[in-house]
DNA sequence: TTGTAAGCGTTATCAA
DNA sequence: TTGATAACGCTTACAA
């Protein structure tokens, strides 16, 4: 391995000069510039990122929690986010908590030995009071997570907004029996279930408890969601799912019983994932904007590294919007 | 931010000493060493990792370079990857290079200057002797791609086997007219290519040129093909596409046009992703065992890491499945 | 415009 | 069993 003293003395200069070529500092010569740029090429030089940071303290890399990135809404959103880091010459680090407390801790540290500049949180594990303390280390912004509690700059769609829309349409199909699926205990989850049960009050129903389900996350869970709502001597006639993979895993399973889908069971989803548009019956859903939310998110990180002092909490809304489709 | 000087002086001790406790040394006493875990717990100090690679040249960190993180199979891949490092303290870095050659080039410069201890290629774009200058900065390994001139240790699946099964599936359903859909010219893409054209062969059919279709990735570019396919005076009853991804696109364009699937066109798909089987009709593929993939790339990596010397190109393959659903 | 040299935080060698 | 100190490779005052 080469190092800047190797290219200093193959040009015949000192360190310094090469170091000033590397970082593009102005006052060198342009035939010393080129000596050094020739001597780096023949050997093939890199500098060490090692070094480089334990003098900068700076690492070009941001790291982006997500809790599973197998669902399709992480990876575009993930995607959208590497593309815009990528063109300020920033690296993502991908971190997949897989909605685990401790695992989304352990990341935390990334920030604390400065190994990246700042953290993206596309999902939240932890309570405000635990990540607080890590915010002195270096930037954390939450991006389509909200937690009233926290004092972060956000980048986030209305959820609870998202909750109203969907269930509102349920309602003005004429649906008065509608069952609610949710994640985990999230801002968002929490959020679209505001919405949700605004919604339903508005229009003077009582929810049924027994058709509020939390931890649903995939296809599997959605076909489990089905055959627990068969199962029920009383059915609802509409399901208000949070997500196009549960949705498409409930729609299977009723069609697999013989249900039709919207006619004996709406179903309605949330993401509009490429799966929403191909199943049959095509899935009405909520569309996020994943790439916008994830280009506006690094946009706001990438500002907050190049000039802390504009980190102070904002809270950034981006639009939703109902597409409707056959589910429903 | 405290550095091990500040621990020292805190615990009144040497930095050695604190350096021996923070890195588990023998011959420390029990009596100083609870000391030093006293004052890194009161500060909060946790040790900057650019100074520790600086001295160590270890990162504990490897890349996965992939071609698009939004198709499922590599997020798939990349989730499989991760939990298993995760297991032995080690991170990934995603790379995705978006099917460009000069962006894999660029993160070949992680391991030139140290930022990983390895790279993964679950993708790859350039060639082989482009990439083996690299080989000699740290391990490089490829998963799931194949290329007979590439002297490197490669975890897949026989392409060739894979193309060549899917292929003699939709031959003994009695098509003779079948049409092909790649990727890019990578060698998976070619390796199903020669399994097909072997297959199609052995049954004594000319493929036929204006039915074989290169740079065919997204949902959206099977709908183009079948927009191809549908113009054309003569049309094949089969198309095989190598992906689930290009399967749904075709399959839902075709329903789109009134076209019965798989009566009047049988189409194929690869992967095995979960949207498989959640389309009407469900899609015939072809299964990669994607999380084992992941997982036998990773435990490979991490053997040469922590040896060195088992870094003898081995090529170890792994098994491949039809699934038959309705499509076909 | 260039060079010298100190220092970033850590670990390993050597001496005590 | 502990401590002093020299690296690791790089950047940046400061001096020339």
């Amino acid at each position: 391995m080469y190092t800047i003293k190797d290219v200093a003395s193959k040009a015949g200069l000192s360190q310094a000069t090469v170091s000033r070529v590397i970082n593009n500092h102005p006052y060198v010569s342009e035939e010393k510039k080129r000596a050094v740029q020739q001597a780096m090429a023949e050997l093939g030089y890199v500098p060490n990122s090692s070094a480089q940071r334990l003098r900068n303290l700076k690492t070009k890399k941001i790291a982006v929690l997500v809790s599973r990135i197998v669902n399709p809404f992480f990876s575009q959103l993930v995607d959208a986010m590497e593309k815009r880091a990528a063109i300020s010459g920033f690296q993502v680090i991908l971190c997949n908590t897989r909605i685990d407390r401790e695992k989304e801790l352990e990341y935390f540290q990334l920030l604390k030995s400065k190994q990246v500049d700042g953290i993206i949180m596309a999902s939240v594990e932890n309570t405000w009071e635990v990540i607080e303390p890590f915010t002195k280390y270096g930037p954390i912004i939450y991006c389509n997570e909200y937690d009233p509690a926290a004092r972060v700059t956000r980048v986030r769609l209305d959820q609870i907004e998202g909750g109203y829309i969907g269930t509102k349409h349920l309602l003005d199909k004429g649906h008065q029996k509608i069952a609610y699926c949710q994640g985990n205990d999230s801002s968002v989850s929490t959020n679209r279930r505001i919405g949700f049960l605004k919604a339903v009050t508005e229009a003077g129903i009582t929810p049924e408890p027994a058709w509020m389900f939390k931890n649903i996350f995939t296809i599997e869970d959605g076909r489990e969601i089905f055959r627990k709502l068969h199962a029920l001597s009383c059915t609802p006639t509409a399901v208000f799912t949070g997500s196009d993979e549960v949705a498409a895993g409930i729609i299977k399973e009723a069609q697999q019983h013989s249900w039709r889908v919207p006619e004996d069971l709406a179903v309605i989803g949330f993401d509009d994932q490429p799966i929403a548009a191909l199943l049959d019956p095509q899935i009405t859903t909520i569309n996020q904007f994943t790439t916008d939310i994830g280009i506006t998110a690094m946009n706001v990180m990438l500002e907050i590294i190049h000039n802390p002092s504009v980190n102070k909490p904002q809270d950034i809304l981006l639009p939703i919007r109902l597409i409707e489709r056959q589910s429903t």
